[in-house]
DNA sequence: TTTAAAAATTGACTACGGTCAATTATAAAA
DNA sequence: TTTTATAATTGACCGTAGTCAATTTTTAAA
């Protein structure tokens, strides 16, 4: 049978995580490197990957680590009454999500796009939105011939596309919220605006 | 003034194309190594990355051609007059982006999502993609409420989501076929459908 | 031709993620 | 306590992308 975890463990791990948490407070999630990772913690290299099965699977934890903490704050809401009160709710994170483009590509590695055996923790938080969000349009004033859970996958699927066209520098001209309040008016409301005011919007 | 473009260069540059080429062939995307790539090529590592800013930027322009090459297919057909239609032409791009996690990835940081100070080949090909779709959703079946140029991003948005769920262990049960009919029924058809049908299909 | 500037090529070198056989620490059994 | 099995740690080592000062080749002017 499993011998209990040691306290040990739980303290190099917790040192491994500190060090790398002040690492990206200093020079971003880009910046970091696991050899300043084990050099602030004091531990050897391969004590790194004892812990942690490659450098995407720690940022996968502290990604979505901070992922679940503006998911804590949506949930507090009451389900938003227009696409104005829904972009407020959602926006935070989508900022959080594109503050670094090596974020926004470690997020789409892991969320659902990621290859997982288990599922991680990005993956879990994508799957949490998703309920959340669900649970919103349950019986809110949005269209109701599609069911709440594809919706949902809908406005996540609109909300990586506008971050990712964001980072674009020929598409960088419009504000994400902008761009996403087109998408989801015409995702949640259909038939609620003309052919050519998104016309006139889009030229 | 800038001299003229050496034989020499096109040669060389030509060299290094065909002996990716060949190694995707071979071993796929993920498997290239520009170690071989240079060694089949008979150049040095340095004589790489004079004519390729790095590994990504070749994976671009390989990638980018492969998708054009659907695209020419996807052009000559008649504007779709049904969802199953558009999926139909729409199909093997897709089985083609989703090829290979790999593959998908470098699609994902070029598309749009890509930090691109000039446009890369990946980023052209869904610009061209766009205007495609757009082109035959202008005077379709399908919903008018908003511009072809919308709905054509929306198409985008969907066909990414769905490729990436596919590649989820959870989430690829359900053929990506399947799921894609599903967001374009009620992304280009709002109100065809009932809530019921779609709670049944989801479940 | 000769020469000088520009372009292309070279390969030793660096950075950094990741591996693994050997070592050390811990906890349960004798 | 001693012994023994298991868990945790170590750091030299590897693979591969990417760099750059030095060299060679090409082109065009003198």
């Amino acid at each position: 049978m499993a011998r209990a975890v040691q306290q040990r463990t739980l303290k190099t791990r917790a040192r491994l995580t500190d060090a790398a948490r002040q690492i990206i407070a200093e020079c971003g999630y880009e910046g970091l490197r696991i050899e300043e990772v084990v050099k602030r913690a004091g531990v050897a290299k391969g004590t790194f990957f004892a812990h942690f099965h490659d450098k995407d699977a720690l940022m996968d934890i502290l990604i979505g680590a901070e992922i679940d903490s503006y998911l804590d704050r949506i949930e507090l809401r009451s389900p938003p009454r227009t696409i104005d009160d829904l972009l407020d709710a959602l926006l935070p994170l989508l900022e959080f999500m594109s503050c670094e483009r090596y974020v926004f590509d470690v997020i789409l590695r892991h969320s659902g796009a990621a290859a997982c055996d288990a599922i991680g923790p990005i993956a879990e938080t994508f799957a949490r939105h998703d309920a959340v969000v669900a649970e919103w349009l349950a019986d809110g004033p949005f269209r109701s011939d599609v069911s709440p859970d594809l919706l949902a996958q809908g406005i996540q699927a609109f909300s990586v596309q506008s971050i990712a066209l964001n980072f674009c520098a020929i598409n960088n001209t419009v504000p994400l919220r902008t761009r996403l309040s087109e998408y989801l008016t015409a995702w949640l409301l259909p038939g609620s605006q003309s052919a050519a005011a998104h016309s006139a919007a889009s030229a």
